[in-house]
DNA sequence: CGATTGACGTACG
DNA sequence: TCGTACGCCAATC
């Protein structure tokens, strides 16, 4: 099941002063109430440098960041509530979600192409 | 320091 | 249409 990873990753690595995650908060507290995004398309607005992986690790950071970022707008291409798991409880993401207006099916976003909030077309555009 | 994982996405069968 | 495979890149074991 396990993929084997047969890419032995580079140990160098560079520290830069806007680290991928500040970007990634940034966006994301861009996003509109009662809207939503995918992780592929914040890394996209970012360069398509960083794969979406990046994303989810940033919110996975975004717990202990400041000020609060909206980790619930930010779901899988499909509109999955991939990181409801990750929240204080399963149904907090839900609940956030719905509270601002977002229709949550069985964790996943009703309307999720209408509700969704593209970066790169809201703010390069 | 090498191998594996991970809140994803796209490609292929 | 659905399942499996691979790539990205950083963090963790």
């Amino acid at each position: 099941m396990k993929r084997q990873r047969k890419t032995t990753q580079s140990k160098n690595k560079e520290k830069k002063l806007e680290s991928f995650f500040e970007q990634v908060y940034a966006v994301v507290r861009l996003i509109p109430r009662g809207k939503v995004t995918s992780y592929g398309a914040i890394g996209k607005y970012l360069g398509t440098s960083s794969s979406a992986r990046m994303v989810g690790w940033a919110m996975n950071s975004s717990h202990h960041v400041k000020p609060k970022v909206p980790a619930h707008r930010v779901v899988n291409r499909t509109g999955l509530l991939t990181g409801k798991n990750h929240f204080a409880t399963p149904t907090q993401m839900k609940e956030l979600l719905e509270k601002e207006g977002v229709k949550v099916k069985k964790d996943h976003v009703i309307d999720f192409k209408k509700l969704f909030w593209d970066p790169m077309k809201e703010l390069e555009l």
